[in-house]
Formats: structure tokens, C-alpha cells, sequence
DNA sequence: ATAATAGTGTCTCTTAGACAATATTTC
DNA sequence: GAAATATTGTCTAAGAGACACTATTAT
């Protein structure tokens, strides 16, 4: 924003070199055990043929965030209902896009694990992705620095906000829960101890009143994801080193 | 960025509206037991004579922070060695410029209480005014916004990071650092249990060696901040409600 | 019955919070 | 000495982690 000193012209927004803005996306979900990104594979110049993240630039008269969910509907079907969806950072290094000065607002999205989109859709071309596999194999532009930023974002909100739950279907288990941590994390996890800490933390979660043995075993209580938005107390990383 | 799909010019950076990207600071600090922001007087339309957050457009070749490190210094003098920088969110939505499109990278930076810049200096307009004011009063654009989320950003880092020292000088008490905590946070803190709990968290301080006496009463120790940049176990606010 | 998973209980250790008590300054 | 602040100690309660044990399903 413009400040207040001076009558130069530096303050003129007119005058000062053009920008395309862009949304993009770190879209994350678990899949068979593994924490997955989508990606679309770009079909033009620069890195034609590279798998790049999905998003595009924003329109006219859009705000960000609007721009971030026409982009994730245009790409996967998803909506706001659907998924958690949040800004995450903007990048804006000159050069990052060879073509001109682009800054992208980076957002992200915590998705429950969908079945692939259907060939022929307009999501057709987006598809998961392992996230360790492309952050060692070349992703477009700066895109895994996203990736790794949002990745990051992604498992300290796992500790301080119920949004652990946004991976999951909307009915779900401890289990899957717990499951949900220990991929996204990279650690184990007891399941007794996680049991107790995440049904006796306030808000996380409501018991939906049925239960299901889609896991095997015992028949597990269904939960759905409660209405705190920050765990009290958290549920901690990192084991005391001792 | 742009992604893969198609083959209109709908991926074509230089076919979309140009935006002004300007990079913003929410500068605090704790001063007179009150935490403060660095405003300055807008001296042109639109809002004209209203304070507004210190900034200024992103030039060609300047990647974003670098933006906020050359405003930061135009404003305050303060560089990246005085204080905490970090991009705080991105706010783009249309008609928050009624001039133009503009797109604004707000950064926060945690500063100590400095001495108010020398009139005539290139700082002389910017001056610190606290928080609890500038949120009611009309802040420029949609700077109260900015503010508002720069302080939530701030009380949570406290939480997890060492950031609270950033608003303390070099060499600082425990006292010192525990009148931040109060302060940003709008608590009171038990001084001997808060002392137990910064001086036993794994690196967060370091002895500095020597005391002082300017807090009043027995010498104090000096420390420095430590090395690690999360705290571990974090220092939790909310009281358990129980 | 066996295997599998769900869920509870128990024990120990760490930490948080309340608050007494002691230490070292200035006035 | 009185006042002020620093720092340590003690007690209690809550929570984390290890892990025994019980519960309920499928095969």
C-alpha cells in the first residue's frame, strides 16, 4: 500500500511496473500411507512436460482466496466445503517465472483421500502424487519450495488445530485419525495414548452415535470433526529428547 | 503461476490484468507497557491525513522481502539485524486501492523499544502508537486488517518461538521479557514460575554473564536469545479453564 | 479358538501453577 | 531496617508415555 511521505510519484501505484498475480495451489491428502500433492503436468513452455502445482492467475475484480477456489473447482471438483483451504505465502522472487514478474499467493488445501477424477472431466489432468517424490524430482518453477512450505504449514496445524480431521471423510474413526498423523508427521504413534489425548481434548471431536468395522476388529465409534478451531492443550511433535 | 491446461491464452502472464504488488510492514513493539505500532501520516488521497501502515511498492528486479527489508529501513532505520521480519499474509481484494488493483504483502517485524526517530531523519514521520488505539480509530485501506492479523501472529508466536526476545534489546532481564509476554498478551504472569519456565526451556536463553540493576531491586541477570528457533515444550497461554 | 482392532486402566515422570521462603540490591 | 525485585524451593494436580488388560468383531 502506498504510504504517506513525499509527492514524488513513488507512490503512485500507476507507476510502477506491472505484476500477474496467480494462485496456486499445495492441495495435500493421504493416500495408501503415503501424504500425497496434486499436480498437474504443463503442456507448454517454460518446463513443458514438468509436473507443476495447480493454479492460474487471478481475474479481474476476484479476490485472492475467490481466485484459490475457482482454481482448486477448475482443477479437482472440490469445493470449500469439501476441503480446508487457507493462504499459505506469496512468492515473488524476479525470475521465478522467465516469462514476466509473477507473484503467486500460494494457498492450501487439506483433502480427504477422493477417488481420481474422472477421465474426461475438467479435472482429468490433475492427479496425487507422492510429496516426497516430487520434492526430489523437479516440480516446475519454485513449486517445491510450496510444496515444502506447505507440507511444513501443514504438520504444525496438526498440532494446535483439530484439522487433522480435514484429511479424513467426514464420518471417521480414531484410527484413521491417528493414521492421518503418523503419515504426516513420519512418526508412530500409540494408538491408546492417541485414543485418549484426542477424544479427551475439548471441541475436537463429536461422536457421530455409530460405529464401524470397515478397519477390522472391534467395531470403532464414528466420530465427526468437532467445532474448535484450536486444540487445547495441543497434541505435541516431537518426543522430549530426554 | 501458470499451469498446464489448454492452449488459449488463458496461461499467457502477460494476457491478464496488471496488478500493483506493494509490500507493507506491521512493525511492533512494547513500549510505556503497551504494545505499539509503527504508523505514519498519509499525506495524499485516498485518505488522505490518516495513518496507515508503513510500505511501499515492490520495484522490478525486488524479490518481496527485500521489499519489506528496503521499507523497513526508509521508515525506521531498522534493519534485519535489529529485528524479526517474516511475511505476515497477502491482501488483494478489489477495490481495497480505489486507485488501482493492488495487491499488498504485509511483513511483521518485532522490534525492541527504540528511540523515537531523530526528526529530520528520513523515519521522522513514522512513530509508534499503540495497538488498542490504531484498531479503533480509522486506520487507512484495509490496514486494520493487517494489523489485527499481524498482532494474532505475533501473540502465537510467542507461544512456540523465542520471538518474544525480539522485542527486548540485545541483553535482556527476565522480567524484561516476562513484561512482553503480558503485555502482548494482555495477561499476568506468575514471575517466578514464568522465570522456571523460560530459564528451563531448552534454548531460549543464554546467560549473558553479567547483571543489572535497572529493573529495581536485586541484580538481575542478563541473557541473550538463544539458538533454537522452536520452543519445545512451547509456553502455553489460556489458562486451563477446569 | 484365533487374530485383529478398539478402548480402558494403571503407573511413572514431567510440567504447570500456587505460593512460601530466601537473596541482594537501593533508599 | 524497609521496600523492591530476583531466584529457588515445595506442594499439588494435570498430562504424556509405557504398557497390561479387557471388549467386540471376523474367520
Amino acid at each position: 500500500m502506498a504510504h504517506s511521505r513525499g509527492s514524488d510519484r513513488s507512490h503512485d501505484p500507476t507507476a510502477y511496473p506491472p505484476f500477474a498475480v496467480s494462485a496456486d495451489l499445495v492441495v495435500l491428502t493421504v493416500r495408501d500411507d503415503e501424504l500425497c500433492a496434486l499436480v498437474v503436468r504443463r503442456g507448454e513452455e517454460p518446463y513443458a512436460g514438468r509436473l507443476a502445482l495447480p493454479g492460474g492467475f487471478v481475474r479481474e475484480g476476484e479476490d485472492l482466496r475467490e481466485a484459490a477456489v475457482r482454481e482448486l473447482a477448475e482443477e479437482t471438483g472440490l469445493t470449500p466445503g469439501d476441503v480446508h483451504l487457507e493462504q499459505l505465502a506469496t512468492y515473488g522472487a524476479p525470475g521465478r517465472d522467465p516469462r514476466m514478474r509473477v507473484v503467486t499467493v500460494a494457498h492450501l488445501a487439506l483433502a480427504p483421500d477422493l477417488p481420481t477424477p474422472a477421465a474426461g472431466s475438467d479435472a482429468a489432468e490433475a492427479e496425487w502424487r507422492p510429496v516426497d517424490e516430487l520434492l526430489v524430482d523437479g516440480l516446475a518453477f519454485d513449486h517445491a519450495t510450496l510444496l515444502r512450505d506447505g507440507v511444513e504449514r501443514a504438520r504444525g496445524k496438526l498440532e494446535y488445530t483439530p484439522l487433522g480431521a480435514a484429511f479424513c471423510r467426514p464420518e471417521f474413526t480414531v484410527a484413521e485419525l491417528r493414521r492421518v498423523y503418523e503419515i504426516v508427521w513420519g512418526t508412530r504413534l500409540d494408538p491408546r495414548n492417541f485414543h485418549r489425548k484426542v477424544t479427551r481434548t475439548e471441541g475436537f471431536l463429536e461422536p457421530a452415535g455409530s460405529t464401524t468395522t470397515r478397519d477390522g476388529g472391534r467395531p470403532a465409534q464414528l466420530f465427526r470433526r468437532g467445532r474448535v478451531e484450536l486444540l487445547y492443550p495441543p497434541i505435541l511433535r516431537r518426543a522430549p529428547q530426554s
